[in-house]
RNA sequence: GCGCGCGUGGCGGAAUUGGCAGACGCGCCAGACUUAGGAUCUGGUCCCGGAAGGGGUGGAGGUUCGAGUCCUCUCGCGCGCACCA
């Protein structure tokens, strides 16, 4: 027969899709041997090692429990898990859970106990719009889908411990979002210890002498609390949604119109939280770039609160004061009584400078200070205002608007009389929905008094003597700034800002005040598809409702099943058309909204930890081992926390605020109520970047640049996925795809296949496989490896070539450069393929380096390695990483540059150990270099050891 | 507008504290093996030039013996926030 008539049969071999190696039958059979051995299920302190466990035999614990100081130190390292969407995966997913699994095998050969967990986020809007079309159970859809996900990302062969998986929507799960909602619900945040704490603790004021008074109280200070707040209402999705899910006007999800709309809702006070959200960032090891959006999130802003009387048009002396001073026994006279404006300023420093004050138009105080005269005009904008949707209001923001109120206001350093405007710059939802104008040193007041011929009043001198003082808004010294009782003429800006604060303290017209952008979280949606709330809604003996919990003993609180996933015709959430469930035999009704999606990411990275406990959201001993620094063995040394919670937790941008702060603010109320140890969940984080089409645009379907992962694997295979997705660039950049990046790794992986098995070999086996493919996986078992291989000592260049390989492979590993990981063993592979005989020894050695990323081929030629020494290969995934040596990397002789001025003109070889004075000399006699001093002025000579040599001559 | 980040071959990217720019891969060119090659192996590949040599990291200056790296200005791109007082 000839040898090539089963080739010419095979449409793959004949197109020259001839595979580089067998990875169709090695990746099965790796996959089916670590789910058979459980190769990566971590251990909680307590938990039997099971003796023939790889882990076990590594660190001496096989066959009984082992306690948290036994157990080697702990690297928790965390994938964001996904929302699993009937899509499948899409080649962005397995980026980063690339990178972590890497990570992941890379740190259990270094020794340490590694969890690495992966679950589902499966609550969500798109399965509950498929339960409204079709009338399948939100939890069909969602079963399926996850399906898809796990058989997908399990093809890539991701070392998770999928004993520890979880699923948001798994009653088992919610009961403990439900329990952790009843902690919020059951607690206050206390100003004066700065921490939340049980309710219980609350002291009532002396007032709260009736229980509905007290429980007003009480109800006024929980954490998660019902406000009646105007929110976002999106028609479209039929629900509300967080300030964090709108953008420009419209929703997050789907890009629907939202309209605010007064509704009772749920919120939660991450408010109080703020400060220490700010703060505690300064102790976790996040990217720059996070912690800004994270600040600007929080938007702490240090100013003052002052008081500015009402200019009342009747009263007398208070008229246009042209030099006619107005005392502050005057003023304070004004200020008796309620009759008042309070704003809200950065720059108390330029007080001097306030030409004009301009309230919202939603403000409270505009009814009472408009003049008869300017009433219509004022009414008129306020309408006009309210018609327009916040889109409007933030996009036609170009050309200031607003209209005069006709009262007047006293400046309280300078008694002057100065006009009350209303204008839609000035948001009523921020400060206290009132500001000072300063034209002179702010842009938007500056445009606005330009537009409307207000007055302009420098009151800072910019440090530069040239720059113009119109519109500077930047630090420098006060001017202009004397009053009857204060003056800051000639300070810095900033201690101008805190002489005129201390002096409106001691006025009792203003106080220092810290303001934030952010805002409470809106915390109930209307929706089906979401965890219900564990409340009851009853009704006191006037009437009046009150909420109060479930006791913990009644979760999970499961949702009722229904026909009909539709809103009621009445706008009521969907649960409210579940009467039986909705109201109880005692007469109290149930809360009809649910959770948002955010709900069940807040703390999914805690359930991991212990996840089958049926007793508790996750037991003390586990929680302490894996996030804590109880562990005296733990290798992590956080200088300013005392504790690194999740050692690394990788995900994309998209999280950079909403979910990343959610959790954060949860965790901390869990520290504070003692269930957790420590104040912060996720020590560092990486944000890995955007995969983009071959095209170079964002992937979408409709630009019809979406790779699909499954294609990549039936070609390639999961090794060449893994590597390529990790060879493209540094983890943290976008960058676009490109399938014949894919076939270069490939190829490498095939370079390293035929490192090992010969030609002959290879070929034998194919055509085997070709006869009869039903035996391919026996005919795999019995490839050797090739006769090249063998054991046998490894020359010095041989050695020395592995040992800068194992260098790079561990720094770059260390510091996440899976790139150039890979590129050096390449370059170490590209060596090796040249030579004659191969060490075992040295090859085996190489498969640990290439195990974390290419861990199927790996363990196949690993156990080939062994086989062929007649041994039973020990467990790759637990062999110790190996350490280089680095006096095998000194060279006797080096190799340096010879520059003049700079240019390099010749090299000279050197012993490595040479003073200074010998290379110097040595440099000065190299041949070439001598040829381009001719003529030429020696001036100085710069020796760098190791490094090069540079002739400064002219 | 403000804040953050980034600009290096035809392409993705290397160059860890200022020290031989372009590692590694893709693509391309040539050769070997071959009935064949979209397999594999070998060599080449920043630009100009036959060579010697010269030029070169978005642009313009500067510091330095020496700059992709540091400083100033400027242009372009990406991301975030967007009237937050």
């Amino acid at each position: 027969m000839h040898p090539d008539l089963g080739f010419a049969h095979s449409s793959r071999l004949m197109s020259g899709m001839r595979r580089q190696y067998p990875f169709h039958l090695i990746e099965p059979k790796s996959q089916s041997r670590w789910e058979a051995e459980q190769t990566f299920r971590a251990f909680n302190p307590g938990d039997e090692v099971p003796a023939e466990h790889p882990f076990g035999k590594r660190h001496d614990l096989g066959g009984r429990q082992a306690t948290a100081a036994e157990l080697p130190p702990k690297y928790y390292i965390l994938d964001m898990f996904p929302y699993p969407s009937g899509a499948g995966l899409h080649v962005g997913h397995p980026e980063g859970y690339t990178a972590t699994d890497i990570l992941a095998r890379y740190q259990r050969a270094r020794g340490r106990h590694v969890l690495h967990p992966m679950g589902w986020d499966a609550f969500g809007l798109p399965a509950e719009q498929y339960a409204i079309q079709t009338g399948q159970h939100p939890r069909l859809t969602t079963e399926a889908n996850i399906a898809t996900f796990k058989r997908q990302i399990q093809s890539l062969g991701f070392s998770y411990d999928w004993s520890r998986e979880v699923n948001t929507t798994d009653p088992d799960y919610f009961r403990w979002t439900q329990w952790i909602f009843l902690k919020l619900y059951n607690s206050w945040f206390n100003p004066a210890t700065n921490r939340a704490e049980p309710i219980e603790t609350l002291t009532y004021p002396n007032d709260c002498d009736t229980e509905s008074k007290r429980r007003a109280h009480r109800d006024g200070k929980r954490l998660a609390y019902v406000s009646e707040a105007p929110v976002w209402w999106c028609e479209a999705l039929g629900t509300v949604l967080a300030n964090e899910e709108v953008i420009d006007g419209r929703s997050e999800r789907g890009n629907h119109p939202v309209v605010r709309k007064p509704m009772r809702q749920w919120m939660l006070r991450i408010t109080a939280y703020a400060e220490r959200l700010l703060a505690d960032l300064d102790t976790i090891d996040w990217s720059d770039s996070l912690k800004e959006m994270q600040r600007n999130w929080i938007g702490r802003s240090e100013g003052a609160e002052v008081d500015f009387a009402i200019a009342r048009p009747t009263a007398a002396g208070l008229t246009e004061s042209a030099g006619d001073p107005v005392t502050a026994a005057c003023l304070a006279e004004q200020l008796t009584g309620t009759d008042k404006i309070r704003v809200f300023t950065t720059r108390p420093d330029t007080l001097f400078g306030a030409t004009y004050m301009v309230l919202a138009p939603e403000h409270p105080w505009v009814d009472a200070i408009t003049t008869a005269e300017q009433r219509a005009t004022v009414e008129a904008y306020r309408t006009e205002v309210a018609k327009k949707s916040d889109l409007e209001r933030t996009e036609l923001a170009k050309e200031k608007t607003g209209v005069f109120t006709g009262g007047y206001a006293i400046n309280p350093v300078n008694g002057e009389r100065i006009p009350i405007w209303i204008a839609d710059y000035v948001l009523i939802s921020y400060g206290t929905g009132a500001i000072m104008a300063v034209p002179a040193h702010d842009t938007r007041d500056f445009e606005f008094a330009t537009k409307f011929e207000l007055p302009i009043v420098q009151v800072v001198q910019p440090p530069v003597e040239q720059a113009d003082w119109r519109g500077f808004t930047g630090d420098g010294t006060s001017v202009n700034s004397t009053g009857p009782e204060v003056s800051i003429t000639g300070l810095p800006t900033s201690e101008a800002k805190s002489k005129i604060i201390a002096w409106l303290e001691e006025q009792g017209l203003g106080q220092k005040t810290i303001n934030y952008k952010l805002r409470d979280w809106l915390f109930s949606r209307q929706r089906y598809w979401g965890e219900p709330f564990p409340i009851l809604w009853r009704k006191d003996e006037d009437g009046v409702p009150y909420h109060e919990a479930l006791p913990e003993s009644a979760l999970p609180l499961l949702p009722p099943a229904l026909d009909d996933y539709k809103p009621t015709s009445d706008g009521q959430p969907p649960l409210a058309r579940a009467q039986e469930w909705l109201n109880l035999p005692d007469g109290a009704t149930r809360e009809t909204n649910t959770m948002p999606q955010w709900a069940g990411s807040c703390w999914y990275y805690l359930r991991y930890l212990d996840a089958a406990n049926s007793g508790c959201f996750v037991d003390g001993d586990a929680e302490q081992y894996w996030m804590g620094v109880s562990n005296p063995k733990s290798e992590i040394r956080n200088p300013k926390s005392a504790a690194p919670g999740v050692d690394l937790y990788v995900g994309g941008t998209e999280h950079a605020v909403l979910h990343l702060l959610y959790a954060r603010f949860w965790h901390k109320v869990l520290f504070d109520l003692g269930h957790v140890s420590t104040a912060e969940p996720f020590y560092k984080l990486v944000n890995q970047g955007l995969i983009m089409g071959e095209d170079g645009q964002k992937m979408s379907k409709s630009r019809g640049n979406v790779v699909n992962p499954d294609e990549i694997l039936a070609e390639y295979g999961a090794d060449a996925f893994r590597l390529y997705e990790m060879f493209m660039g540094p983890l943290q950049d976008s960058k676009p795809w490109n399938t014949k990046g894919v076939e270069g790794v490939y190829r490498f992986l095939g370079r390293v296949w035929r490192l090992f098995i010969d030609e002959a070999g290879e070929k034998d086996f194919e055509q085997r496989c070709m006869a009869q493919p039903g035996e391919e996986a026996s005919f795999l078992a019995e490839l050797k490896p090739a006769p090249r291989v063998q054991e046998v000592a490894p020359t010095a260049a041989q050695l020395k070539g592995l040992h800068a390989c194992i260098k790079k492979v561990t720094e770059d590993l260390d510091g996440m450069r899976f790139n150039t990981a890979i590129s050096a063993m390449m370059v170490f592979v590209n060596e090796a393929g040249k030579w004659e005989i191969r060490p075992a020894g040295l090859l085996r050695t190489f498969l640990q380096l290439l195990a974390p990323l290419a861990p199927h081929l790996a363990e196949e030629l690993w156990a080939k390695l062994h086989e062929h020494l007649a041994q039973v290969a020990p467990s790759l995934s637990y062999a110790p990483w190996p350490a280089f040596d680095p006096a095998l990397l000194v060279e006797d002789e080096i190799e340096l540059p010879v520059m003049i001025n700079g240019k390099v003109r010749d090299h000279i070889r050197v012993p490595a150990d040479a003073d200074n004075d010998a290379v110097q000399a040595a440099a000065l006699a190299a041949e070439r270099a001598k040829s381009f001093l001719e003529g030429k002025t020696i001036k100085k000579v710069i020796v760098v050891p190791g490094k090069l040599v540079n002739i400064a001559a002219g």
